[in-house]
DNA sequence: TTGTGTTTTATTGCCTCC
DNA sequence: GGAGGCAATAAAACACAA
């Protein structure tokens, strides 16, 4: 580390090179950089240390007085005249920015490679009259200002990209909204038209019932029918609970938009016939026909499932939440 | 003119590689 | 162990509004 401070301070390039490149036309500021500049400096004789200033020249190779500045500094500086020179040497220890023509070369030469090699470093230092170090030094923050941007453009970049993510999910979430929302209501018109249905299947059992007392209800019907009559029976029973459900109390609705539809249905739910009609046995024969299946089957409509098979729980396979809806797509 | 924020140049300390 | 890279930071230079 301090051997590098050293060769900071007593570098031993040529600092006093003279540049013409401004003579020479537009075509060669344009040359590539990583092409050999030899051609656009005059090597100097003087190899006295000047330090950050070391842009600054006196002489050429032979002695003359061309110029007290590079040509560079020429660039922005001759107009100030002595007084600029005096400030140069009264406060050589002030820091000086890099002229833009020194900084435009150093960026054409970082946008070929923006690592240095030690020639390279001598080669350029050589053609802007800097330090070898300074040129190192100039690298390795232009490499940290291109870090910088590189990762700004990419912050950004992903953040644009985390918006378009972000408007996808939204609207996605509202088409499933929607379609949850369709899914309830065509549900509940299934259920609907399976109630009107059921109630004209008990209609005939019941005329059944009394044209043949002595037969139990159970063989007159198939389980299929008897479960639809449970079922109905259920939200006959409790019509008025249907509200219940979509109340936020209810403990199978959590969310506040799904609807699981259909309350528990416990022995309290199934149907009664008129006792003044029946006799106890009669009763109990029809109190067992029309026990309740598994729950699944409540909800076996035209065929299809909508409810969890697998579930005997008369939660009908809703969990909480979206669950459910997983359920109806399933099957 | 001056206070303040930004940019640029340079230093320091640590790390990796050969 | 030396050379070079990088992150963090200091300090000078610069830009600009009040």
């Amino acid at each position: 580390m301090a051997d590098r401070r050293l060769l900071y301070g007593g570098g031993g390039s040529n600092m006093s090179s003279v540049f013409f490149q401004n003579q020479r036309g537009p075509s060669s500021s344009s040359s590539s950089s990583s092409e050999p500049r030899d051609s656009l400096f005059i090597p100097g004789s003087s190899s006295s240390f000047l330090g950050p200033r070391s842009m600054v020249s006196f002489e050429d190779v032979n002695g003359r007085n061309r110029s007290k500045r590079s040509f560079f500094c020429s660039f922005e500086q001759e107009e100030n005249g002595e007084e600029d020179l005096d400030e140069y040497f009264h406060h050589p220890e002030k820091k000086r920015r890099l002229t833009t023509d020194q900084v435009r070369f150093l960026e054409k030469s970082f946008e070929v490679e923006n690592k240095l090699e030690p020639e390279r470093k001598i080669q350029l230092a050589k053609d802007l009259g800097l330090q070898p170090r300074q040129i190192a030094i100039w690298f390795q923050n232009r490499r940290a200002r291109w870090k910088t941007k590189h990762l700004e453009k990419e912050n950004e970049s992903l953040q644009a990209s985390y918006s378009s993510l972000r408007a996808d999910y939204d609207s996605l979430v509202k088409e499933k909204e929607k379609l949850k929302a369709e899914v309830l209501h065509l549900t509940e018109m299934l259920l609907l038209k399976e109630k009107e249905k059921a109630n004209l299947e008990l209609s005939d059992t019941t005329k059944l019932s009394e044209a043949y007392p002595k037969e139990p209800i159970g063989d007159l019907i198939s389980e299929d029918e008897v479960s639809k009559v449970s079922v109905v029976a259920c939200k006959q029973e409790d019509s008025s609970a249907k509200s219940d459900v979509f109340d936020s109390d209810s403990p199978h609705y959590t969310d506040g938009v799904h609807s699981s539809v259909l309350e528990p249905c416990d022995s309290s739910y199934i149907f009664e016939p008129d006792q003044s009609d029946i006799s106890q046995e009669e009763e109990d024969k029809l109190n067992n026909s029309l026990l309740p299946p598994p729950a699944y089957e409540f909800l076996k409509i035209d065929g299809a499932h909508y409810f969890d098979p697998s579930s005997n729980s008369c939660d009908f396979g809703f969990p909480v939440e979206d669950q459910a809806f997983n359920n109806f797509w399933t099957y």
